[in-house]
Parts: structure tokens; C-alpha cells; sequence
DNA sequence: GGGCCCGCAGGG
DNA sequence: CCCTGCGGGCCC
């Protein structure tokens, strides 16, 4: 976030999950700059002028120790990886310990050397200061296989994403030491960082190349320039192309090309890293900006869209293009439940779910289309179909917006979508032209069980055998059908298609019919059967939440006003639906299979007997293990979990990004995990949520 | 009670 | 991005 901005400066939407992660401390080149300041501050403060400076390098006069020291050929350490890199040492100076040191000590004020380096492979990084102890001679000498003992510390080639290949240079503690007649095998404990870091049981792959760390100072038992010590090779610099020069690589060239020249024309992006050929961008670019920062075509914001501290949130492009923006209608557009948005969103399937939504019965009801669309049984806001033309159609809704059709209950007709003039901003309107098989009257009939026919229309060979739709009724449906629900939205269960065939309907367009047959061994809610579900599960009409009391209210004040005994009557039939809550609900039952999978799931022993206390709750049960799995960074039900030795489960992504931004802890309890910790997927658990949540993980 | 017409969600 | 759409509140 830049400072000064609220997360609404974001575009954060109601109900929206926002995950922030305190930056651990300032990455350590931020440190390093900030002392080179220091430096440059302290020098001016000492009134030294550019002249003494020069004198002072070239001076006969000056410390010997740093006169030779100057030029020497070391290792140097990159403080952010704990690596060893080939370096020049181009001056030495001597500066103040930092007061926070100081009093930490509480000794007087003591001088520390510092020395700046140059790195022999990476001149693009200048000058960089560094205290004695990441600097060294530069090693030379190679151990002999015989002379290499566990215990020993020395410096190996490794590579910790990638351990079988080449890497850079560290610091490493022999652990293990193992030879057959075979192989040599060489387990050591990685050293990565300043903090101490390190990766325990590394095998090295690399040998013949295991360095002695040269002490300070052991460059004068040799005669200088006795030996210059063989380049190292470290592993390649572009792990996608592998530094092959005659490969084209967009990782480590130009992005858009990828050619492997004109490295003097390639911009860096300051925000991703990614190289650029000024005559690659659109428009190509003449010559090399001038600003100091650069942003890629995909990083740069558009100036006029960030909105600076103080400033007023300007009205997003969709916004300004929609009707309320221009129109000069006075209707306040947006309070009722036309034009809401979702609250929330069914994660528990993907969008391209077919079958039943796990924890959603049979005639579970909803006033409002909008929470039929947040529980995941039908999405679309207004649609009466929801598929994919290239895949299926998901779940349809009855609502008696066409004529043509007829409801058997069991059976029904249904009529496509389209051929309507929708200009206006309508959103329905009087058949005006012919359907066509497209969109999603085509994911319809590819619910069919035979090839699709876009002219004639096809009959399954065998309908049971064709893709499930989720059929939702309206009320709306009343005036034609006696099955449709006498308020808001019912999940009637699974049909599938028996037929689909173009005609041509009341209107005079032609347009395409289906016919659907219920296939679904949970009772029809008309039934006797559904019925006495419905009272069983306990199932009532689910309402916004914050809505049904105002309304009722507002209702029960208009109809007390005009009919006394009615509202009498409401108010009995209220009490009446609350005694229905008390009717004991069927218990959920666990199939065999699934008693095992928890049973497997031993780590998770604990949280499991807690969701098991919740199967008296019957298909509420679902939203009970949905709640006690859910990851506390992402908000969704646990996908490859990684269950902590603190007893929280965690998706293994959503730890990784964790650990990517230096924390280290559970995201849950924050329990210090550790930087090496192996992030184990707990694939019982996955086993049993996939069992519960059929395909929930498609979409990750 | 009919009809106007909005934001929203989803596909492509 | 644009297109589509078996909602639904509010005004007349």
C-alpha cells in the first residue's frame, strides 16, 4: 500500500477478504544504501574537499594495511542470499559504530573498518560496503576427497532451489560422509544467512570443488600473485534458458522478444524486473527515458487513474460508462435487491460444478435470486440458464418468463434464450427474431447424451446418461405452474435432458425447446416425502441478512392498520416457523468410506470430533466442516493443507506466500515455524474436503 | 399492476 | 473488453 491511501483507494469491494503481511524489516541493500549515505554524510562532515579524498587514496601516507588491502582479490558475501561472490576490494574506510550499537555495548565509541567491494560478475551493482566478516580472501584452495571430514567447514556449490544443479557458492558444515565403491556422497548443513540460517542435509553435488575458507590476513603467508586462484563457476545466471546464448529467452531478454542482443537497448521495468527493447515496446521508444524509473506497458499505472492522498476516489471506467453516470433519471438505483450485489460466493464447488452444491438439500429456499447466486445453485444475477457453450449448461431457473413452456413437475418444457431486442438497457422484451443453437442454449442441449444438432435438435440415447442440471422454480412460475414455489426461490434437485428441438413458438420466432426429466433420489418438494424432508431438515425461507425484519415489520405496521385479524394471523404463523426450528433434524450420515478418510486424518483428530459434534445439524454439517477447515489466509476451504505442528491447517500456497514474504509463522497463531520448515501437504485431509467438496480445488 | 430500466454476474 | 439476461424496486 502507498502510504497515505485506505484500502477503498483500492477498489476493495464489500465482504472483500484482504490479506496483509507486515513487512518483517527493510531488505538489507536498503541498509547498505542508507550507510553509504551515512558515508557520504560523515566525509563532507569532516570537511575533507574532493582534493583530500584523492590525496588520501593516492597518498604514501596513508594506513598500509589499507594500501594493501586495496586491490586485493576477496570473496565477498551478498547479505541477502549468504552467498560468496568473487569481488575487488576499492577502498577502505573507517566509521563510527551506529549509536543503537553503541549502547548496546555501552562502549565508548569504537571505529569499524569498512570495505568496498566490487563485484568481479555483477559491475551493474557498483560499490557495495561490507564489514570484515563478509569479506575474505578469496579461497583458492581446493580440498582433496580424503582430507574432508564431518565437522569441517568449508565452501561448497549448491543450489536451494534446485539442488541437483549448480548454484552459487556458500558456507557449509560437513555433516555426513559416505563413500562405496560406487559413490561419494558428501551431507552437509548449508549456511545461508546472516541470521544463522541454514539448510540442514544438503547433498553437495559438487565434489571435486569444496574450498578451504581462507583466515584474514593468510594472504601474506603466501607470496602475493603466487597463485591466482581459478574463476568459479556458479550455476547459470537464467534457470529457463541456462545462460544458452543461442536461445531466445524472455526471462532474461527482452520479454517481448526474447533476442539476445542489443543489451544496451534493454529498459529494466522497476516494478517486475523484466528487460525491454526500446524498439520492441509499442510505441517504440527512440532513445533511453530520462526518468529515473521505468515502467513496462503491464506494470505502469495510468497516471490519471491513481488517486493521490486527499484526493476524491474518481469514478472508475465502468462506472462512468454505465446509464446512472449520464441519465438524468432521479430514482436513487441500488437499494433494493435488483441491483445488489453478492455478499458473498459459493468456493465450496467451482462455477462449472455439475451435480448437487454439497450442504444444499432438496427445497432449500431463497427469497431472492441474488442468494441463489451466493449459494452457488444457480450464479447468474438474472439469467435463467447457467452453462458454457463449449462445456454445458449447470443449472437452469423456472420462472414462468416464457410462455411456451409447461411444468409437470417431474417433467417440463423449457424455452432458450435470445432473440429478443435487449437495446434500452432491458433486460427481457418481446421475441423479436429467430433463437439461434448458441451461447447458452448450446450449453443446454450439450447436456444432452448425443451429439449436439444445431438444426434439428437431438433425443438422448439414454437421458439418465446426460450431464445434471440444478433446477431452481420461481414463484414467479405460479401463474402457469402449480409446482413452483409459493415465494422466492426453491432447489427442486437434478433433471436431465430428454430432447431439445428448434420451433416456432407463440411469438412467430423460431425458438429452441427443451425437455427435462427429474433424476435426482432426493424426494420433489410437492411430494409427500419431500415434504416431510423439508420438515425434517428444517428447511425455511432464507432472507438477506438485516432484511426480513424491516419488511416484516413495515409489513405487520400496513396490515395492522388495515386488517387487524390478519396481522394476527401472520403473527401466529411467525410463532408457528419458529417451533418448526425446534423439530429435531435428520443427523447427517458419514458413508463408510468417509468415516475412514477422518479416521486416516490423525492429525486433524481433534478438529474432526469438533465437526462431528455438528452432525445432528444435518446438511449443516457441510458448513461446519467448511468453517473449521477454512484457511485463515485465503478464506476458503483448505486446498493442499499443510497441517502445523500447532494443530492449523493452512493451504500450502497461501504459507508459501507466507514464507516468500519472510514470515516465518503460522498465519493462524503465528507459532514460529522456522525458515527450513517442510511444508508437508496433508493429503489425508485433502482425501476427505475432496470426498465432502467434490472438485472444490478446480479453479486454484 | 404494468412497465421502465438500473447494477450485477457470467461467458466469451 | 463487450454482450447477454426467466430480477426486482419504484414510479405512474
Amino acid at each position: 500500500m502507498e502510504d497515505g491511501h485506505t484500502i477503498f483507494d483500492y477498489n476493495v469491494g464489500l465482504n472483500d477478504i484482504v490479506q496483509l503481511l507486515v513487512r518483517q524489516k527493510a531488505p538489507p541493500v536498503d541498509v547498505v544504501k542508507s550507510k553509504d549515505k551515512e558515508a557520504e554524510l560523515s566525509d563532507s562532515d569532516s570537511g575533507c574537499g574532493s582534493t583530500q579524498s584523492e590525496s588520501d587514496k593516492n597518498s604514501t601516507h596513508g594506513e598500509v594495511e589499507d594500501n594493501e588491502t586495496i586491490n586485493e582479490l576477496v570473496d565477498a558475501r551478498d547479505l541477502n542470499m549468504g552467498a560468496w561472490f568473487e569481488a575487488q576490494i576499492v577502498n577502505v574506510t573507517k566509521t563510527a559504530k551506529t549509536p543503537k550499537e553503541e549502547a548496546a555495548e555501552a562502549h565508548p565509541a569504537e571505529e569499524e573498518i569498512l570495505y568496498h567491494v566490487k563485484y568481479e560478475d555483477y559491475p551493474e551493482n557498483g560499490v557495495i560496503q561490507l564489514l570484515v566478516k563478509d569479506v575474505r580472501p578469496r579461497a583458492r584452495t581446493v580440498y582433496q576427497w580424503h582430507q574432508l571430514e564431518p565437522g569441517m567447514v568449508v565452501m561448497v556449490n549448491y543450489n536451494p532451489d534446485d539442488p541437483k544443479e549448480r548454484g552459487y557458492w556458500y558456507d557449509a558444515e560437513i555433516q555426513r560422509k559416505r563413500e562405496t565403491r560406487t559413490v561419494r556422497e558428501i551431507y552437509a548443513k548449508i549456511i545461508l544467512g546472516d541470521a544463522g540460517d541454514s539448510l540442514n542435509d544438503c547433498r553437495i553435488m559438487f565434489l571435486t570443488e569444496i574450498y578451504k575458507i581462507e583466515e584474514p590476513g593468510s594472504l601474506g603467508d603466501t607470496p602475493a600473485g603466487s597463485e591466482s586462484p581459478l574463476k568459479r563457476s556458479n550455476g547459470p545466471e537464467c534457470k529457463h534458458c541456462k545462460d544458452d546464448p543461442k536461445k531466445n529467452c524472455q526471462w532474461c531478454n527482452c520479454k517481448i522478444c526474447g533476442i539476445k542482443q542489443d543489451p544496451d537497448k534493454q529498459l529494466l521495468c522497476d516494478e517486475c524486473d523484466m528487460a525491454f527493447h526500446t524498439y520492441c515496446l509499442n510505441p517504440p521508444l527512440t532513445s533511453i527515458p530520462e526518468d529515473e524509473d521505468w515502467y513496462c506497458p503491464g506494470c505502469r499505472n495510468d497516471a490519471s487513474e491513481v488517486v493521490l492522498a486527499g484526493e476524491k476516489l474518481k469514478e472508475s471506467k465502468k462506472k462512468s460508462k454505465m446509464a446512472s453516470a449520464s441519465s438524468s433519471s432521479q430514482r436513487d438505483w441500488g437499494k433494493g435487491m435488483a441491483c445488489v450485489g453478492r455478499t458473498k460466493q459459493c468456493t465450496i464447488v467451482p462455477s462449472n460444478h455439475y451435480g448437487p452444491i454439497p450442504g444444499i438439500p432438496v427445497g432449500s429456499l431463497w427469497k431472492f435470486r441474488v442468494q441463489v447466486s451466493e449459494s452457488g445453485v444457480h450464479r447468474p444475477h438474472v439469467a435463467g440458464i447457467h452453462g458454457r457453450s463449449n462445456d454445458g449448461a449447470y443449472s437452469l431457473v423456472l420462472a414462468g418468463g416464457y410462455e411456451d413452456d409447461v411444468d409437470d413437475g417431474n417433467e417440463f418444457t423449457y424455452t432458450g434464450s435470445g432473440g429478443r431486442d435487449l437495446s434500452g438497457n432491458k433486460r427481457t422484451a418481446e421475441q423479436s427474431c429467430n433463437q439461434t443453437l448458441t451461447h447458452m442454449n448450446r450449453a443446454l442441449a450439450l447436456n444432452c447424451n448425443i451429439p449436439v444438432n444445431d438444426k434439428n435438435g437431438a433425443e438422448a440415447k439414454n437421458w439418465k446418461e446426460g450431464k445434471p442440471v440444478r433446477v431452481v422454480r420461481s414463484c414467479k412460475g405460479r401463474k402457469h405452474s402449480k409446482y413452483s414455489p409459493e415465494e422466492g426461490n426453491r432447489y427442486d434437485g437434478i433433471y436431465k435432458i430428454v430432447k431439445y428441438w428448434p420451433e416456432k413458438g407463440k411469438s412467430g420466432f423460431l425458438v429452441w425447446r427443451y425437455l427435462l426429466k427429474r433424476d435426482d433420489d432426493e424426494p420433489a418438494p410437492w411430494t409427500r416425502d419431500g415434504k416431510e424432508r423439508i420438515k425434517k431438515l428444517g428447511l425455511t425461507m432464507q432472507y438477506p441478512a438485516g432484511y426480513q425484519k424491516e419488511k416484516e415489520n413495515k409489513n405487520e405496521v400496513e396490515e395492522a392498520a388495515a386488517t387487524p385479524s390478519k396481522a394476527k394471523r401472520k403473527r401466529k404463523s411467525q410463532g408457528s416457523a419458529k417451533t418448526t426450528k425446534k423439530v429435531k433434524v435428520e443427523v447427517y450420515k458419514l458413508t463408510k468410506e468417509q468415516k475412514s478418510l477422518i479416521k486416516n486424518d490423525e492429525q486433524n483428530k481433534k478438529v474432526w470430533d469438533e465437526a462431528m459434534g455438528s452432525l445432528s445439524l444435518g446438511p449443516k454439517f457441510l458448513n461446519k466442516v467448511e468453517e473449521v477447515f477454512l484457511c485463515i489466509c485465503c478464506q476458503e476451504v483448505v486446498f493442499q493443507p499443510v497441517t502445523t505442528e500447532c494443530q492449523h491447517n493452512v493451504c500450502r500456497e497461501c504459507l508459501q506466500r507466507s514464507f516468500k514474504a519472510e514470515v516465518y509463522t503460522c498465519p493462524a497463531c503465528r507459532h514460529d515455524l522456522g525458515k527450513n520448515y517442510s511444508m508437508a501437504v496433508n493429503k489425508s485431509l485433502q482425501d476427505i474436503l475432496n470426498q465432502f467438496f467434490p472438485g472444490y480445488s478446480n479453479g486454484r
